[in-house]
DNA sequence: AAGTAATCGAGACGGTACGTCCGGTCTTCCT
DNA sequence: AGGAAGACCGGACGTACCGTCTCGATTACTT
């Protein structure tokens, strides 16, 4: 977040920050989100479980969101990866059910909570975007892109809607609990995005 | 809520629930979500503001999620009336307009809120799933129902999936604000959960 | 303090005030005022104490040093009792060996801290003005009009300024601590206050 | 303070200590003193101001009462300027004149302070007593002293006290602000220190 | 008409967490 | 070896709401 620029910079006076503090802070703050969900994961929690002073929470986070954030992000990042074949079908079922089994574990019920608390939260809701849902939509941007320019999709596709399409249903499954992530959801994004609904496809273009 | 169990058993000895009060609470709520949104409805400003004493509150809503969620639809249920023409194209484009546009104003802002804190109240989250999100996707169930009947769409169709590929980018936008809920999107969900994003569309089903 | 107003008025709506909390509280002060000083005296250790919440200390009393007052004088006034004779030297050096004993305990040491934080808390300056000093300046000040009149006094006598070198002197050595709060302070104080420390006293009057 | 067995001692290896910083210390604490008081006279104000690390301050300083008792003493103690004549009436009148004047301006309020925060801090305490006040009670002592040699005061006179009765009641108003520093106090005192309150003295001594 | 019972307003209460302030201590680099 | 800079831990501050609790007052049904 701004470990970048401070690493760029040079030490200058002072004493510096602290690199155990700011890992034992996120680590608390993870092991309290697991433990017991975003509402647990108070400023004073973590500080507590951490060993640190609230004052030097404050100092680098804004918010407790912002604290949690980069906790999951730190904990749960690495769980997405994700290799391009080319081959749209395949990459685009692998992204869904990469996506719909990280959210399924606890992972998914976090993950809901700091959506919920980005509600009311603009900086958290800035960092789940920018970290967690921009990067997805980025790689799989490209795998649409690549499509469309070896004519497998319309021209014309709105790639943000499409993107929306394959995603958002996942999303609005893990907020809003209608229906559970079942297994059958990512084939059967996919099939729907790609082919459509209708039972006698009208040949179209013209 | 609780308000039609009340009225259909009798009386009964002791003083009646006010109606007044009720009223002066959800009236307040709203006004209070409208202007400062849900964190600044809370339930002392709602008693407050109400005239009423917290107590008051508590005795017929759980929660102020409860209040907020029940004061929201009384205030903006009304505003999404639609009428079935059996076309599924035109049907499916007008549900998904009428969320758009309700969603582009403050009502939007405050689904979103009350889609947040739900993520830690489970009683606002049943409500809002009974009250407002079931009620559309019965509608909508109905209108593809129909369509798969009649032989437009696949008879294999995830229904379910469906609908969340059409209102899932939606509450997607709203909550995450990555992409504007603009005009153009309506159109083009439709577009690509009927006919597909492929360019030369295989025949498929046989 | 308060209570007077309260206990003359109507009860009005509302829970009562909770006599128990009240009494808790400035026990709880007491403990800690001889325990550990003013300084141990915080807000938050006396609602611990005390079982109470801090906000209902907050309620009834404006800051920290309010309460040790309170406290203070609800513990240690009763030890200051006075009965007038008549004699001037006898009331007078009663007054102090009185106030001497009193101030060379724990007493004392307290109440040296209040002086200090009242410095920076008017309230508590006023406080202590209205319910400890001007009391006993009152008693003192009957004692030394009565002698005026029976012409045992100058007439033209200062008599806030003769207040002054028989009580400040007490609360000079109690604050700078220069001197010992010593047995033979009162005796000392009143000759002089009485005879003046001149060797052959000039008849004066003319 | 310590600056004196400082300066004596010979240089030593590294950097030597920065005048300008002890100055800048304490014209930025004076300073402090007279605009917001002893309140806001923090350690980290004073380093602020003065362009000072807080360490460096702690370095010569034992606490904030310490440095602000220093930068009192060099701001407000030469304004006491105290010339014997040998006149013992004319000199005491002198002594609390001027003692009087100095009090009844801002130099008054923060000796106030002062005197509050010395009540829970002892080494501001021992400062107080030794640089400010002992030095008045070492020159009244002379005066009085001398009046008793030439036999006119009372050889068996408790000086001590008599000093407590010319001071205290200075201070008592000072602290307790029962009764203002006005004019008239300065005289009221030396004749009743020197001839006493009554009416007709007897004669006493023999 | 009296009695009973549920509700209402007001508001005090214990509790949890908030975000801030300051005190002292420490670590690093600079001079 | 100072000293400036500034991060760090700790502890208390005063505040905001929460959800619960007592009050006295009201308002209907029940007897």
């Amino acid at each position: 977040l701004r470990t970048a620029s401070v690493e760029l910079s040079r030490p200058g006076p002072g004493r510096p920050r602290s690199e155990r503090a700011r890992l034992a802070i996120l680590d608390a703050a993870a092991d309290l989100l697991v433990e017991s969900g975003l509402t647990g994961t108070t400023m004073e929690a973590i500080a507590a479980r951490a060993g640190v002073s609230k004052v030097t929470i404050y100092k680098w986070w804004p918010s407790r969101g912002a604290v949690a954030v980069d906790a999951y992000l730190r904990r749960y990042r690495p769980t997405m990866r994700f290799t391009d074949t080319g081959d749209v079908t395949h990459d685009l079922l692998e992204l869904l059910v990469l996506m719909v089994d990280a959210f399924r574990g606890r992972a998914g019920e976090i993950m809901a909570e700091l959506i919920g608390a980005a509600q009311s939260d603009p900086a958290l809701a800035e960092t789940l975007r920018a970290q967690w849902v921009q990067p997805r939509r980025e790689v799989t941007t490209a795998v649409l892109r690549r499509a469309v320019e070896r004519g497998e999709l319309r021209p014309d596709l709105d790639v943000q809607a499409t993107l929306d399409q394959l995603f958002g249903p996942v999303y609005f499954r893990l907020t809003i609990r209608h229906q559970p992530l079942d297994d059958a959801l990512p084939a059967a994004l996919v099939r729907t995005v790609l082919d459509g609904a209708r039972a006698h496809p009208a040949p179209h273009g013209e």
